[in-house]
Order: C-alpha cells, then structure tokens, then sequence
DNA sequence: TCACTAACGCAAGTCGAGTTGCGATAGGGG
DNA sequence: CCCCTATCGCAACTCGACTTGCGTTAGTGA
C-alpha cells in the first residue's frame, strides 16, 4: 500500500466541487418554484428533473424521497423568515412572532412544510430534520421571554419555550387543522391569554417543564 | 304514466338493502382494521379490497379516493371518543378532555385522521367532512365551559370554543407536529395557563371570538 | 496533463393510486 | 316468480414514486 495509505477512513472522495453543486441548486430551486407555484400537491419528481435540466434518477440518488428533497428545498432558502423580534414589550414580541408564523402557514412554502412534517414523521430522517427545525425554532425565539423575565414581566423560572408554545400552537392549531383563518384579533386574544395566564400564577403545580 | 308517476327525481333508485351494505361494511371493517395495525402510510387500497374480498374497482365505485374511504372508515365507527366530562370543576374537565384528545392522536386511528386532515384539506370533500368533524366536537365539548361561567369560574361572555381551543392546540401541536409526548404534567400547566388567562383578564381587546 | 472514479444519463422495471369498458350477479318492485 | 337494473367482478389500462443495471461524463489528485 505505497500511496493508499494517507487515507483512513473509506477509499471514496467526495467531490462537492463544480457539477455536483451546480445540480443540486438547479434541483433545490426548481423544487421550490413548483412548490410556490402549486403547492406540495403539485410538486412531481418528474416535473423536478425535467426543470432542473437532470434526470430522475440523479435526484433519487441524492435525496431519498420526495418528501427528503422538499425538506431539503425548504431548509435550503435559509430556514429564518421568523425573525426574532425585540419591541421592549413581551406582548409586542410574541404577537409579532405568532403573525410571522401565520403569514408562514398560508404561504404554499409554509403549507408544504407543514403537511410534510405531520404526514412524513414516522419517517426518521424527516423526523430527524423536524425535531431540528423546532429546537432551532424555539432556541431562537425564546430570547424573547427571557428578556420579559429580566424585566420582570414574568416570573422567574418561565419556560420559555412553553410561552411561544401556547401561542405558536393556536396558529397552527387552526391554519392547518381546522383551517380556519387566523386574524390579528385572534393573535392578540391568544397573546393576552397566554401571558397573562404565566404572568400570575398560583403557587400549584410548577415544574412541570423538567419533569419526564 | 300510470306507475311511475310517484317518483319525481331521477329514475335511478338505490339499493341500500343486502349486498351494499354488507359489501360496505366489510371494506369499512378492513379499513379500520389495517389502520389500527400499521397506520395511514400502511393503507392500500388493494390490501383492503383483498381483506375485505371485494374488488378494488368496488370500492373506488363508492368512494372517491384513499383518503375519502379513510375518513369514511373512521367516521363510522361513532367520532363521539371524546366523552364530555362533567366533574363539577372547569380545570378537571378541560384536563379530561385533553387527556382524551392526546390519547386519541397516540393512537393509530387518530393519527391516520389527523394526518389525513392536514395533508388532504384542499380536498373540498375532505374538508367539508373536516368542518362537520371539528363544529361537532367543539359544540358537543363547550358545555363545560358554558357551566363554568354559571358557576362564576370564567367571566360573561367567554368564548366557550376559544378556551377548549386554546388547550387542545397544544395537545395537538404536540402530538403532530413537534411529535413531543404529551404527559399529564403538561395537560396540567397549560390547563392552568389558560384557564387562569381566561378568568382574570384586562379590560381590552374583546370581541375577536365572535367576528369573522 | 492524465488516470481514476464520483456523479450523472438512460432504459427498463416494480408497485400502488386511480380509471375505463364490458360482462356477470343479485336486489326488489310488479 | 320474473324482469329490470343497481351494483359488483374482471381485465387492461395511465400516471407518478421509486429502483436497478450499465454505460458515459467530468472533477480532482498526482
């Protein structure tokens, strides 16, 4: 073994240069224009490969499925369109990331992602990228809370994650199950609800945030 | 016409009787049963029509799709699983009914109707269906709440859907989109969260719940 | 520059959803 | 009991997700 002996690991190299890249963008960004266009029922492999200027098969070898290549589109358009709001108010806050999501949810983008998350779980790398798409989502907002606690608009101890929770839940609650629609008044009774339901509570039943 | 006169529609008439409904019941049957062993993805058309020893091109005859057999399947088998408790305390109520709804969707069966709700709701069918289903279960569910303003627990003029709504979207958001479990501690905290927002709140922004 | 081999193109399948045309069976009214 | 036809059985499709085997192109290290 006079030359193969640098390389450990496996014999293969990877070759991320030039038109393994140029491919992959061309997919992911066909695959976002269909989903834009029509939404996640309209989204065809077939109608992917023929847009990108690549054969099916290519994709396939890629990407596992059809529900893994729009994950992928998805995560690739820099997955921060909820961006992290700071108003000084916790109720401002919290308002604007709720209507954030709502506009999310209506958007075919937002849909797609959405219906692939609740119909593709079971699968475990959609699972995987999901619970990554969560913990990043609320690591990210949950700045926001902590902030009103040092404000003292809450008290110490909060769950900080369990506060966006209540209110992100009720938007998607109703965008994408009972699909009703979801208004700024809403928003706003929701948002009122829920702080002030953590804003004053009884000195019962706490710490049921670290408790498996 | 001397005899058929007495019927006006169309002259097609049906034949609820024998054959249909056992043909009918059978695929049904089939359904809820392959449902309940492998969930929704587990589902074809073909296994049902083999279980059921009916032909596929039967049960297309009479239902329009996979997803319009699903919901039909799950319909029949009588929605009314979440009982309607009436323990005397709006806080136990509301938490019975959340442990029953999460029971519900870690189950094969309420998995299979959430999933096929969100990923088939631009169905107009499937979605007319989804809006009997959700009306249903909140009007039959808002008694507890309409007792508990009698009582004086919630103010005058609490939306009764708005408060059930408000907890069960985290039982549902949980269950089917973070995938997080949903443990009784949970039910607890959001159930005081929200009750406790409900009963004590400012004097603004009312009236979202009863404007569309 | 050149050989080595990832990564791609292509053809031909499998499998399940959904459709169509036609002939066979069995409710149910007369 | 008998005819009419609603309903079912069957075969033969289309279409899209996904796979497999094999030959071709083009990065990349030496």
């Amino acid at each position: 073994m006079p030359t193969t002996s640098a390389d450990d690991a496996s014999t293969t190299r990877k070759r991320p240069g030039g038109r393994s890249a140029r491919v992959g963008a061309a997919v992911l960004d066909a695959t976002l224009e269909i989903l834009g266009e029509g939404g996640l029922s309209s989204l065809t492999v077939d109608e992917v490969a023929e847009r990108a200027d690549v054969h099916k098969t290519t994709i396939y070898r890629r990407w596992k499925s059809r529900e893994g290549l729009v994950v992928a589109a998805l995560e690739s358009q820099s997955t921060d369109n909820v961006p992290v709001p700071d108003t000084g108010s916790l109720r401002d806050d919290v308002a604007a990331i709720a209507r954030s999501v709502a506009a999310n949810l209506s958007s075919p983008l937002g849909r797609a992602l959405a219906q692939t998350i609740v119909g593709h779980g079971d699968d475990p790398e959609i699972a995987r990228i999901t619970e990554e798409f969560w913990t990043s989502r609320f690591d990210r907002t949950a700045v926001v809370v902590e902030r009103a606690i040092e404000r003292d608009e809450l008290p110490e101890g909060t769950d900080p994650r369990l506060v966006i929770e209540a209110v992100v839940a009720v938007v998607w609650f109703r965008s994408i199950a009972t699909r009703a629609p979801v208004d700024d008044a809403l928003v706003d009774t929701v948002v009122d609800v829920v702080l002030g339901g953590f804003s004053r509570r009884p000195e019962s039943s706490w710490g049921s945030g670290g408790q498996h």
